[in-house]
DNA sequence: TAACAATGATAGTATTACTATTGTTTATAA
DNA sequence: TTATAAACAATAGTAATACTATCATTGTTA
């Protein structure tokens, strides 16, 4: 990644007035990256939020319907950003073999530079989306949700990703599969790691998770 | 599995009183059981619940200390239920690599079919392990709650399946992360074939999950 | 027959997840 | 410059949630 500033567009179906052209939103969202990761989404309330603001609860409203909503925006946000980084990892490679090999990189290598992309703690989110980011789908709402596109961008880093596999090896019968299970399977791992180390292998390597999945992924596309 | 009845036991650290010896218990499960299912675990209440049963909120407090707990009984005796099951398909066979096999395939299988055990609808409750079972280790008191042992049973399943791998391949290094990113791999792509079809590859194959893993797993592990 | 455990009946509390109203500031457009 | 609308602040209120507490009743066991 350079230094240059990336402009991420998150639909404006997750937002009710978009955070991120007034300093109130801003604030918004800076404060409740810290606020999830703090308390966990279960505990975070808008009331809380508000207060560490400094503006009333109902301002809060006026940007997301709810914080379920706010979740759907940041880990959105966090896609966007992701999908960005996997687009800038792949082009100008001939080789698919080293298109799909840098392509995990970024789908399974944790967040731990922080790029000061204005009011957004990447390090932070990367955080929720490893911890809460199941929560956006596992609810019982998610048919409606899924309607409303909220999960496009995700859908289509999977997409991307299956399609170079399918370049790799077009009879290959399950791209999609094989590509959702190792961004979901990466980021639950890592939490395994810190939470529950003995439904892992933590050990040996420091980016064991990454070897892994590249191992697993050319042996069975092979 | 046959006909006879099998007693699961589930850690007595998960409720205050046992559920499963008086008619009130069995009552609170039956219908906790369904109505997380039409509900979802975030709408489900306590006080819902009471009106089912008939019975007041505060004699549910007296059986589990609050609906996160009660949601760590459920999964618990479904882990519980599935390692007897593992058990049941892996014993008096000779070749590691049929062991390994049919324990994929009990992990990785739908629940269809309701054995009637007692007051325990398996098939709901798989839906409800498959749905709702990321929410108990995805909550900030992960590290407290692990420290009180309650993932036990689901750490012995993985540890079994893991020696399995180990006695095909001994010097394979990742046997945990591999096995139970196959059991959380498997239920998450049954959620997305029924929610997010387009991040799986639902067609072809009915079982094609279990195909799928069956498949990696041999090429992984070769 | 005493006493003990389980349940029922009822009440109460702090917090959550909102919705509503009205008043004030601030940026822009006529 | 003024009007005017958009954004925000201030405040209030409500139904539901997640409990806790108390006391009465029933049924079982010593």
């Amino acid at each position: 990644m350079d230094h240059f500033q990336v402009q991420i567009n998150v639909s404006s179906d997750t937002y009710l007035r978009d955070p991120s052209i007034s300093d109130l939103g801003k604030q918004i969202i800076s404060a409740s990256i810290d606020m999830i990761n703090e308390l966990g989404f279960e505990s975070f309330t808008f009331k809380k939020l508000s207060t560490k603001i400094g503006s009333p609860e109902s301002s809060i409203y006026r940007y997301f319907k709810n914080k379920q909503m706010l979740l759907i925006y940041l880990t959105s946000w966090y896609w966007n950003w992701l999908e960005y980084k996997l687009v800038f990892a792949t082009t100008n490679i001939d080789s698919s073999k080293q298109q799909l090999t840098n392509a995990i990189r970024v789908l399974t290598e944790p967040v731990q530079v922080d790029h000061s992309i204005k009011h957004i703690n990447e390090v932070l989110l990367y955080q929720i989306v490893m911890t809460e980011g199941v929560k956006t789908y596992h609810t019982k709402k998610i048919d409606s949700i899924n309607e409303k596109g909220y999960f496009e961008v995700y859908k289509r880093i999977v997409q991307r990703v299956s399609d170079i596999v399918l370049e790799i090896n077009k009879s290959f019968e399950f791209p999609h599969l094989l590509i959702s299970s190792i961004i979901e399977g990466a980021r639950q791992q890592r939490y395994f790691s810190e939470h529950l180390p003995s439904l892992t292998d933590t050990g040996s390597d420091k980016n064991y998770i990454t070897k892994f999945y590249i191992e697993l992924t050319f042996k069975t596309i092979a």
